[in-house]
DNA sequence: CGCTCAAAGTTGTCCTACAACTCAGCGATA
DNA sequence: TATCGCTGAGTTGTAGGACAACTTTGAGCG
């Protein structure tokens, strides 16, 4: 959507509702309206997107589900204030970087490795992969300053990533990387554990001590395919990990 | 929503669009559909229910946004099927036994004690009360058989629950006692921690070894009032502790 | 000052129509 | 026969107008 007032035609084929809810949401996370405000009318946003009042509606009805507006008949729609400066949570489907970065926490990514090798059982279980596959195994770490916050595995059937994105992936977003090859997921089913950095293979021996949070899921694309199985641990107390549970 | 094709009216000042959303929620995780299977056309559904295609397509968006069903363009509304029987996470709010319930675990609820008394400092900070104000402590655990799977304990502000309810709350869900005196949390905001069962003052002896998993919460009521603080310890291993990540 | 109530503004729902997309089936073609 | 492309029916996405239900404001009145 752009931003300024002009856009009346659906350039691509993503929905219109949707380009207009993404919108409102960069403007709401921005700080555009203040915490608490009312937003514009549904007619307002009418004349400024150019688009029906069907549109916008389903657009603030999906801004709604995310627990970022409230939707009050007769009043208006207002900015959810939950006293903090948390905007989103888990529940949405979006780059594990990406989401530290909204939160502000000024972190990078080191890509550890990459590996191509035979699926694991574990991982064939959650892939839907027959033994004997090849995986795609990436190996990041993520830090604020010097200091270790997340430890991340992602696994992904190699018959997906041509062995050109090799050098590319795991530096950025491997979202982003997915997204460029037509992948996008669109559904996840995370668990969530509890486990000691002593028992994490992978991790340096100077986390053993701590606790940490493991998020484990699997990626799905809309065919309902996996296309991704990661494994994320968070060291417990260098990272606020939050739901925004709405009905 | 009743189950036959009656209701035409509003009965009460519960939204269509949300009676029907619960309803068909209430089909699709009784298996009603089928997995991965179509349900009906928008055109159908508002010959079902009676109503518009306004209201069928809100509440089908809503079901959307909830990862329970997959909307496609041109082809239909599928019921999501991630493998498993799991329908519904955390990001829905949703009384934690309800949701274990609907899990299928045989748990029941044992409150440990009620109690009335000054609140604590961390207590005072996350219902937004000042020190001195009286609140209510409800501690309970939650068992499966003669394993405990869940401890909580619940704060909340005393003068919002009646003496009366004493007897009662604790023993059926929290949430039930506060929709009963319209206090319905309509948002709330989760943290989650791992933490070690020795280091829980509450928790018996015998999970003094593993670890838990801490699902700390500050449910607010429509108008962003702060009206309960929960801590819910997981016993790692016990419990699939799921998030549907969509977007 | 406090109360009632009318009016304006906003969201909820309905109706009709058409655009955009998907899918199955049919026929032409190699 | 097998494959390709097209057509048409079915379904979801968007538009526009209308009215119902609800909230908020403020003028008028006691």
């Amino acid at each position: 959507m752009a931003s300024a007032a002009t856009t009346a035609t659906n350039a691509g084929r993503t929905p219109l509702a949707r380009q207009v809810a993404e919108d409102l949401r960069r403007r709401i996370v921005s700080g555009e309206f203040g915490r608490g405000a009312r937003l514009p009318s549904e007619a307002e946003l009418c004349e400024h997107y150019r688009v029906s009042r069907v549109t916008v509606r389903t657009a603030a009805k999906s801004l709604e589900s995310q627990g970022l507006v409230d939707i009050r008949h007769g009043s208006g729609m207002y900015v959810v204030d939950l006293g903090g400066h948390i905007r989103s949570g888990l529940q949405e489907l979006r780059s594990i970087t990406e989401t530290i970065e909204e939160w502000g926490i000024d972190a990078h990514v080191r890509r550890v490795s990459l590996t191509r090798r035979e699926v694991a059982p574990e991982e064939a279980a959650k892939l839907d992969l027959t033994i004997g596959t090849e995986v795609v195994i990436v190996h990041r770490e993520i830090l604020a300053g010097d200091e270790l916050v997340a430890i991340s595995i992602d696994a992904m059937p190699a018959e997906l990533i041509p062995s050109s994105e090799d050098t590319t992936l795991g530096h950025d977003s491997v979202f982003s990387v997915l997204d460029r090859l037509g992948l996008s997921p669109t559904r996840a089913l995370a668990e969530i554990h509890a486990v000691r950095g002593s028992e994490v293979v992978l991790a340096s021996t100077d986390i053993a001590e701590h606790l940490l949070v493991l998020l484990d899921q699997v990626h799905y694309d809309r065919n309902g395919q996996p296309i991704a199985y990661s494994k994320t641990y968070f060291v417990e107390g260098r990272f606020q990990f939050v739901i925004v549970r709405t009905r």
